[in-house]
DNA sequence: AGTAACTTGTGAACACTGTTCTCCCACGCA
DNA sequence: TGCGTGGGAGAACAGTGTTCACAAGTTACT
């Protein structure tokens, strides 16, 4: 962005301000950007604001002048992950599916950085920043013809799901790194192979269902038991009223 | 409790170190016991190695005789937190009920300690201890005649909805913890209703839904949401497809 | 009996953490 | 020229999880 500083200055320009400062000013952006570097090579464990500002070749207390708190600088990551989200134009036909993509799309930026489902979880998702995305999800819920009360849960269970579901799945990952996912599985499923079937049939007998899938597949499953009852509450498929929800 | 020694090591479960003989005052139970004390009183923050050594009047060091880690304490905590759940017998006609009453007992459970919902999210539910469990809600999910991939991801759904909700909720309490809960959420509603309705409409319509309601009643409106999708899967109701023989 | 091994618990120490404090220095402005 | 301001540096504070050498007390064996 100021790839122009070694030009020399013109002696008939004074310079008003200081042309270029030796270093790049530090921002909450350069601060961020940092803050995933850490992030994904050494883990949550390891993200300190010193290692932060080692990162930078800075000071640790220069990170305060930008930011408050370290669990600013969370927020501020996790923003950044969702800032350039794009719905869809809400579509009554196709809604189930867009509600879908939205979830899937969450999953994959969590799954972008390591240990970022951690992250997520303790955090409020309602900041200005992502609002937008939460207006345009209530949309899609609405013109799918789900009625006003079930739309404002919907939201919630959808990313309760989504960030449990992946927090779930890199806790997995980090516990066993050394290993390969299909080791991992491997081994779980011998594991629950092996309890004794007169105690635990149920377990035994789904042992292989439980981790022989892959993790796209069980998080589609359970995707698609949401989106099943949510549609449940709004109209029968086909048409497109907006109706009434029966009680009981 | 200790009748469950003969299932087998999880393997990512780190071998424990041999049990102290009874007669030792200090004790896994007893430093469960403290730690409990300290989060009650202090908060998940403020829960460290150090206080509960204080509570109990002992070195920290001690601590690490009965246990090799924070992480191992915590994982205890957890258990003990669900070791006397009590599943009933699977039945077909009731089964969703027993779905749901097994959420709104664990939301219950986590609800009686402080940030225990922050606990509960980064540990792995599938201990020893907690197996049976596991085991009943599989037998139950069974009896209501769904299939079984839809069983093996059902109690991950589950359990990840109820800690995920609780989670959320005990954040908004803890983080505005000088309001009681009608103020904050007349805060909020206050707040979404005042935002811009043209670029808003959506979130300013549903603002009274969205916090107007009870924790109660969100959690139960989703429990039904998930369990209506679960059943989607069965057998239509009414009918009752004979499930896999149960021996009884 | 003596002795060895072991379990428990102690206090100090190490290497970290988030955060704040004082200080310094380069800049813009008067 | 002087001055104020604000970004950054470095040290310091009060913590954290964990480990270490060491001291008791108990048990087990020669």
């Amino acid at each position: 962005m100021s790839q122009q500083d070694d030009v020399p200055t013109a002696p008939w320009e004074r310079p008003r301000r200081r042309q270029a400062p030796a270093r790049i000013p530090l921002t909450r952006e350069r601060i961020v950007e940092a803050a995933f570097v850490v992030l994904d090579r050494d883990g949550y464990d390891k993200l300190s604001m010193r290692q932060v500002a080692a990162e930078l070749g800075v000071a640790v207390s220069a990170l305060y002048v930008h930011v408050d708190d370290k669990d600013e600088l969370l927020q501020l990551m996790y923003n950044r992950l969702f800032d350039d989200v794009q719905l869809p134009e809400p579509d009554p036909e196709t809604w189930q599916e867009q509600i879908k993509d939205f979830a899937r799309d969450g999953r994959q930026r969590l799954l972008r950085h390591r240990d970022m489902a951690r992250i997520s979880m303790q955090h409020v998702p309602f900041t200005a920043e992502l609002l937008p995305h939460v207006e345009r999800l209530f949309a899609i819920l609405r013109a799918g013809g789900l009625p006003d009360r079930v739309t404002a849960i919907a939201g919630d269970l959808l990313s309760t799901y989504m960030e449990g579901f992946t927090l779930e799945e890199s806790m997995w990952k980090e516990r066993m790194k050394d290993s390969s996912w299909t080791v991992i599985g491997a081994q779980l499923e011998n594991y629950f192979a092996s309890l004794p079937p007169d105690r635990f049939p149920n377990l035994v007998a789904l042992s292989d269902l439980m981790v022989g899938e892959t993790n796209d597949y069980r998080f589609e499953l359970g995707l698609d038991i949401i989106v099943r009852g949510l549609a449940s509450y709004g109209p029968p498929s086909g048409y497109e009223d907006k109706a009434e929800d029966e009680a009981s």
